[in-house]
DNA sequence: TAGTCGGACGCAAGAATCTTTCGTGTGGGC
DNA sequence: GCCCACACGAAAGATTCTTGCGTCCGACTA
């Protein structure tokens, strides 16, 4: 977990080495020197690089949750009553501690919290709003959107270049 | 891209490893292997087989959007006019067809799609906005959530074992 | 201009990992 | 009781990752 967090520069070569990782990390380091006309050890140090700069934060499997028996993914807009900074923290660390809740976003808007959840059933996810919204004196309201189809999911950022 | 989608049988050995997969995809074979009690070669047919049957849908390197210089996450939610086949159809392709949308999902509740867009500036989220909102007859409203704070991003997927 | 230094490169060797093959053991069905 | 399908572990082979080393290019300095 060494964050360096330099804020290196990134060129070209660093740009394109990411697309590709981005969408296939398991390509190896030769064909991905070859697309970006490179050698391996060079495609290497610049994954390592990037590595410990944080521009790569983790190398992940994504699981398909409908085949696992968690079918079902809720979107939630939480709004609170009072927005002090020790609250809102509580909160950010409440949210960001249950597993089902698989993406937290505090926002500005009509909404302060934005939660992606994802839970096997409706029941799981009654129980899940009981603890989480019912059960906490500063949320003011939440409203559920369930969702009928995952059209795009990812994490793949737009680069440049 | 062979997507089988068998849904083959998963025990608790391979939930473990998709426990692991899903936070670490570089572990090495032997490691899982030893941390689940069975042999590399095992674990590596295991996995081969939850690829191939679409229960591991990739393997990516999640990158920092703001040492990228992409450094606004922005939640719209999407009402549209006419609710046909067709128009669901043909808003599904065009939000996942473009690269700042990150995620999007259609939904039920006051809204028919959530969307999640990273883009680099204000003025580039404007220009999107027009092109995919203001440009499309269908939509009929749209709201804006500006991320402050990511607290919480991933794909995990809470297992049960 | 000449000299020095840092950084990144490619090549090649070594280390580690992945992948396949093969023989064995176990459980279900005939 | 026998056979077959399936998954396992061990070991060998193939591929990939990693490191060491010499070279090159650009920047900075005398």
């Amino acid at each position: 977990m060494s964050k360096s967090s330099s804020s290196i520069i990134l060129d070209s070569f660093d740009l394109s080495i990411l697309n590709i990782l981005q969408r296939d990390n398991m390509t190896p380091q030769r064909v991905i020197g070859e697309a970006v006309s490179l050698s391996a050890p060079a495609v290497q140090r610049r994954i390592r690089r990037m590595e410990e700069a944080g521009i790569i934060q983790a190398n992940v499997a994504v699981v398909d949750p409908a085949q696992v028996g968690q079918t079902i993914t809720i979107f939630v807009e939480v709004e609170v009553i009072s927005e002090t900074a020790e609250l809102i923290d509580a909160a950010k660390r409440e949210f960001a501690s249950v597993p089902e809740v698989q993406q937290c976003y505090y926002v500005t808007g009509e909404a302060d919290f934005v939660l992606v959840i994802v839970v096997p059933t409706m029941t799981a996810y009654e129980a899940l709003t009981r603890r989480l919204f019912f059960g906490n004196n500063n949320v003011k309201r939440f409203r559920t959107f369930v969702a009928m189809d995952r059209v795009k999911v990812g994490l793949t950022v737009s680069l440049p270049g």
